[in-house]
DNA sequence: GCCAATGTAAAACGTTCGTTTTACACTGCA
DNA sequence: TGCAGTGTAAAACGAACGTTTTACATTGGC
């Protein structure tokens, strides 16, 4: 069984349920059932963990929106909300409760944001078969604002942003 | 000298810049120049001094967006950031940090984004001349996603997010 | 059969947390 | 003159923090 997997599994989900700060590594190794001297032999320190966490969290949410049109974007934020709750942007949260002051989840937060947007981009580039880095940032900014309203709207926003995105795009396209 | 007005803003400051958990008392009564005997008695607790902070914030953000068009309402978040900076919502941050389990919190935020909408709401209507819960919604998407994205793509998220709300606008006109 | 690796359980490290308490100084009004 | 109100400074509270250490059990390969 690797131990690092179900660590990294059991320390995103309370970080992301109870904040970074707020999750002692008590809590941590309870959940994921090993002692403290294994987890720190793993991961080293608790920042380093939520580095591997937010790591982690990059690649599956990458992994989901490798795809060719804007709208299947909001298609694929949709399946995540569905899966993954609506709390907002793990990323962010975590950058914001240190302040930015931890290199650790700085990097892995700047690291993340920069793909995303590249990705953005790119599926913005597909789309319309040319670049628009001005339509990229509107879609960029209403795959945000989707998942930071989902919090108290519910996917209801997130289909708003699909609407306004559908708009946006076809009005691109001539 | 008002204790508690100098306290709130000093609070306001420390938690939106640090977070609300990594932000100790010392620091607060440090940087409220008071004793944190004083700081008891016109507070009570930790809590209810972040529910104060949200309270004056939402008071203070409100005002601004008192306004009868929805391009005001971006110019309005233009103004307010270039103001505050681009730290995202504290109102969100703060629920997410405490995982919605801290009761004077969580009503504190649960308040504030009721009236958000209903302040969107009315805006959009009035620059409409009728209701349009969807567009509304979309508005609201938008202005949640320029907050979030100023923090790493800077003002020109907000810009962003107005001219598409501009688009978005004038095609519901009519 | 043994050594190295990998794991657990639990105590201890010193620090910091939010909060309360003790002891005292200043003010303004009766 | 005196007292109530409001403030400060600083120690103390027990609990929890992230991390390290001590002591011991289990494994697999040479």
């Amino acid at each position: 069984m690797d131990m690092t997997r179900k660590l990294t599994a059991a320390a995103e989900r309370l970080f992301d349920r109870h904040g970074y700060m707020a999750t002692g590594m008590d809590r941590l190794t309870e959940a994921a059932g090993m002692s403290s001297r294994t987890l720190y032999k793993h991961v080293g320190s608790k920042a380093q963990l939520m580095a591997r966490v937010l790591t982690e969290r990059d690649r599956r949410f990458m992994a989901r929106i490798e795809v060719r049109s804007v709208d299947a974007l909001f298609a694929a934020l949709e399946d995540w909300v569905r899966v993954e709750g609506t709390r907002g942007c793990l990323f962010l949260r975590s950058s914001a409760e240190t302040g930015g002051d931890t290199p650790e989840i700085a990097e892995a937060v700047a690291a993340h944001k920069a793909a995303f947007h590249r990705r953005i981009e790119e599926v913005v580039a597909a789309d319309l078969e040319r670049e628009d880095p001005v339509l990229a940032e509107q879609v960029l900014v209403l795959l945000e604002g989707a998942t930071h309203a989902a919090v108290y709207r519910g996917a209801d926003a997130v289909s708003a942003a699909r609407a306004a995105a559908g708009i946006l795009t076809e009005r691109a396209r001539t």
